[in-house]
RNA sequence: GGGAGCUUAGCUCAGCUGGUUCAGAGCAUCUGCCUUACAAGCAGAGGGUCACUGGUUCGAACCCAGUAGCUCCCACCA
């Protein structure tokens, strides 16, 4: 059979992809076994595969796959999120394309719209999660507005409601202008602008001289004044309390009152006070009983309670009444300014804070368990330097305002009277009943619900409870539940993270994962985090295409240790199939002496020290792997198998091993490098899950479907024979020398070499190997030490190779003069040390015993050294 | 304004309890090799004032204080 010299990706995924499904690997329910679960963070629906994901996805996959292995009942739960405010601006802007605007549109034809745009769109991620290698159990896919995924939420509204934890109130929330909704605080996103700071007169009521002076960002809010506020403590203003001043342009009188709020040094250390238009002017606003003058629209207009520029926009208005004010000489000065404004996290316009009626979750009593249970780690967050963030967020932690203004969501289920009250019941049959109860009368058609749909997070936070339908059965969520992890990225610690653990403590009584590994944010070479809008972001698909799925999960991990951002590069990538290809190429030549096997050859020492060392260095990397794994540190684990692949199988043990050119190997080996290479295989395959299962069907006929690796028994861990370890390091070293004895000297590989060693430790174990792999005729143990000889030492023991015929003696009397100095100066700092008094009186005597170690070795080297020396001539 | 974190080789980062894993890894660079698994490879080599200043200690990349720079989070200074 001929292998090429290249390992193809492409047919392979697809291949073994659809191996898995057939045969249902990734499925799982409910049995004896131990479970072990991972829950999707859902992407948006309509969303499209981005680095971040890659990430994402593929740090859980590589825990599940392990987890599999591993023999726990492993199940990753993946779904989608109907991500109500961005899927709902992709449906109003795909049909603005089509000339058709959401208000023309009934509430149920935009609904039809946004249900066909979902079925065309939704699940490409999941496919495409799919082409990475995702082992998600496919058949319990769940999406955020499933029927009974639905019911859930709104059944955890009416809980929640129930036990008077959701309340409805008028307050200041964040206005999305454009998407024309209510926005959590956690949705806003502030950015600093360079904006102005405009200083205007106010006429002082009853006079025509009397003037005072405020500073605004906001001028156009001038319209909804309704005070002037100035500190009680501020000097200049004393004699104005209780004075009125008149709202330029206006003329309306307002009040000038005093509160401690103002800042004397800001501005002028006068503040006009807006009740409707800030928050803290609202405050302020309900203190002092001020009127509310609400000037604005919902969509950022002038509303008529403006009284002027009513119907123009916002902005229009703050340019045109700074030229109207100064016309009208009220505008002192212009100052430029940086402040930072709030704008929306979706449509990235400026928000306006507006007072209105919403729903809220009362979060303080129901955020307590969640605050001490990170704290104790009864949940642990990796890197844990997250929970501070945690714990300053939960403990100033705020009313959730949970209503949104939009169609695509679930919807409150709150009905309103006529008279305006309402009550919250599951259908409007339960509604009507509930106010026919109060009032006979009443009938269906006198009742509407409310509009508004519910926070997406207000259904993502019952996640992992919800997939398995736990509000109403317990088979699955009690065996499944809590999960074991939970990767995600940082950004959504508030968002969603605290809120599952909330609701996991509120609705399950425990935790709703054990550990939550925070990804970095991937960002480009320049540090820029990766984005459609710049352009900066490879297509996850087209390098999956270009590098294998296994090379692109192995570049994501390279370097990517929890919470710290990831700076990516194709270079990643091409590394990590370079090692695809490097794995893929031991592979041939081992299957090449498949063919090669010969019963009648006897195992060479050579070989037979090689699979004990190679399995003590397996053991001994193994226990390393199984560390970083239960530490999170993945990256690590990564590397560690890079090296046991790359240095130790490759570079050592399948050169140990290799027969002579055109020999027979003996079925000893064989089978022991077969089986060493399946260990190999298995701890590479969360990694790489592709390319070795490939491999691991090459290596031999395998039971359909029970046979593959990813349900394949991960290594036992045994003793690792560390003492048989630190034998080969000596030999590496011996090797090198070797080797550089020939790299010097130009001395080629095929010149066979002898070999005198005046060994202090004797130890003949690896003997063999170096006679093998340094193509000696022999190894001759003496006391003596033979002249004109190249000459290396090792721990101690001296090695003698006699000079072949075109030596450079000179070049070697520097080699060793040079190496002569080194160890004097050495020698000097030991001593040095070992002379401070107060090191030889305070130091451990473990440390002690070690530096006078190194003063005894340096001095016998350099009496070998110079024995040395002496004997070229 | 408050809080957290970071600064170690050209790049990305390890360095866990202060001392034999103590100055490391991978990549990149340079040199020599198309050696019958692999040039997507092999054999070597160079490269660091551990941000800076001081302190504690017999001993500091590591602990403490200060300084500088960077990053992130939180917060309504108009």
């Amino acid at each position: 059979m001929e292998i090429p010299s290249k390992y193809d990706p492409t047919t392979t995924e697809d291949k073994w992809y659809a191996y898995w499904m057939e045969h249902k690997l990734f499925r799982s329910v409910p049995d004896e076994r131990k479970p072990f679960t991972i829950v999707i963070p859902p992407p948006n629906v309509t969303g499209v595969l981005h680095m971040g994901h890659m990430l994402n996805n593929t740090i859980q996959d590589l825990l599940v796959r392990r987890a599999r292995m591993r023999g726990y009942n492993a199940l990753w739960v993946p779904g989608t999120d109907h991500a109500s405010i961005a899927t709902e601006a992709k449906v109003v802007q795909k049909l603005r394309k089509e000339g058709i605007k959401k208000s023309d549109l009934s509430r149920d034809a935009f609904l039809e719209h946004a249900w066909e745009w979902t079925h065309k769109h939704g699940g490409i991620i999941l496919e495409q999660l799919k082409k990475l290698g995702a082992s998600c159990d496919w058949e319990r896919t769940r999406f955020t507005m499933d029927e009974k995924y639905y019911d859930s939420v709104i059944d955890c509204f009416l809980d929640l409601y129930k036990k008077g934890k959701i309340y409805r109130g008028e307050r200041m929330i964040n206005w999305d202008p454009a998407a024309l909704t209510a926005l959590s605080d956690e949705e806003v996103i502030y950015k600093e602008v360079a904006s102005k700071l405009y200083h205007v007169k106010y006429a002082i009521a009853g006079s025509t001289s009397e003037f005072i002076t405020i500073a605004t960002t906001r001028p156009e809010t001038i319209l909804g004044d309704t005070a002037i506020c100035v500190n009680p403590k501020d000097e200049r203003y004393l004699h104005l309390h209780g004075k009125k001043a008149i709202v330029p342009l206006l003329g309306r009188e307002v009040p000038i009152i005093a509160d401690e709020y103002v800042e004397m040094e800001f501005g002028t250390g006068c503040l006009k006070v807006t009740p409707a238009h800030d928050p803290n002017d609202f405050l302020l606003g309900e203190k002092y009983k001020l009127e509310v003058v609400n000037m604005m629209n919902a969509d950022g207009t002038i509303s008529p309670a403006g009284q002027l520029y009513v119907g123009m926009d916002r902005f229009e208005v703050r340019t045109k009444i700074v030229e109207d004010l100064s016309a009208a000489g009220h505008l002192v000065k212009t100052e430029e300014h940086i402040n930072k404004v709030g704008y929306s996290e979706r449509t990235d316009v400026v928000i306006e804070p507006r007072l209105s009626l919403q729903w809220f979750v009362d979060m303080k009593e129901l955020s307590k368990p969640a605050l001490d249970h990170v704290m104790d780690d009864t949940i642990r967050f990796f890197p844990p330097k997250f929970k501070n963030a945690y714990r300053n967020w939960m403990e100033n932690i705020k009313d959730w305002c949970i209503s949104r203004q939009l169609w695509w969501g679930h919807r409150i289920p709150a009905w309103y009277g006529p008279d305006g009250t309402f009550e919250v019941a599951k259908t409007e049959a339960e509604a009507l009943a509930l106010f026919q109860a109060k009032n006979p009368a009443i009938t269906a058609s006198d009742i509407q619900q409310d509009p508004d749909v519910l926070d997406t997070w207000f259904s993502s936070w019952l996640w992992p409870i919800s997939v398995f339908d736990g509000f109403y059965k317990e088979d699955e969520v009690s065996y499944y539940y809590p999960t074991a992890d939970l990767v995600t990225a940082p950004e959504i610690m508030f968002f969603w993270v605290a809120r599952m653990i909330i609701a996991g403590y509120e609705y399950r009584g425990t935790f709703p994962f054990r550990n939550v590994y925070y990804t970095g944010i991937v960002r480009d070479k320049q540090g820029r985090k990766m984005s459609k809008s710049l352009g900066n972001s490879p297509d996850p698909i087209d390098l999956m295409a270009q590098y294998g799925a296994d090379g692109v999960r192995v570049g994501m991990l390279l370097s990517s240790p929890a919470g710290n951002d990831l700076l990516f590069d194709e270079s990643l990538c091409e590394q990590g199939r370079n090692f695809a290809n490097k794995i893929w190429n031991a592979f041939r030549l081992v299957k090449g002496w498949e063919e090669k096997v010969d019963n009648t050859v006897v195992q060479p020492e050579s070989a037979r020290v090689a699979i004990e060392w190679m399995n003590a260095r397996f053991q001994a990397v193994l226990a390393d792997l199984n560390d970083d794994y239960d530490k999170f540190r993945i990256n690590e684990a990564l590397m560690s198998t890079y090296k046991l692949v790359w240095d130790d199988f490759c570079a050592w043990y399948l050169e140990m091993v290799k027969p002579a050119y055109g020999s027979a190997m003996d079925a000893t080996t064989y089978a022991a490098t077969i089986s060493i290479f399946e260990n190999i295989l298995k701890v590479l395959h969360p990694f790489m899950p592709f390319l070795t299962e490939e491999i691991w069907h090459f290596i031999s006929e395998r039971a359909a479907g029970t046979g593959s690796l990813c349900v394949a028994t991960w290594p036992e861990a045994n003793e690792a024979n560390p003492a048989l370890l630190g034998k080969f390091d000596q030999f590496t070293e011996v090797m090198i020398g070797l080797r550089n004895i020939r790299k010097e000297n130009n001395i080629p590989q095929k010149e066979k070499l002898s070999m005198k060693v005046k060994a202090a430790n004797a130890d003949t174990t690896f003997d063999a190997n170096i006679i093998h792999l340094g193509n000696l005729e022999s190894i001759e143990y003496s006391s003596e030490k033979p002249s004109n000889s190249f000459t290396f030492i090792v721990n101690g023991n001296e090695y003698f190779v006699p000079f072949t015929a075109n030596v450079d003696v000179e070049g070697e009397r520097k080699k060793l003069t040079d190496e002569l100095n080194y160890t004097k100066g050495f020698l000097k700092s030991v001593e040095a040390k070992l002379s401070n008094e107060r090191f030889v009186n305070n130091a451990p005597a473990a440390v002690l015993e070690t530096e006078r170690k190194k003063q005894s070795d340096a001095l016998s080297k350099i009496a070998m050294i110079e024995e040395k020396l002496s004997t070229l001539n």
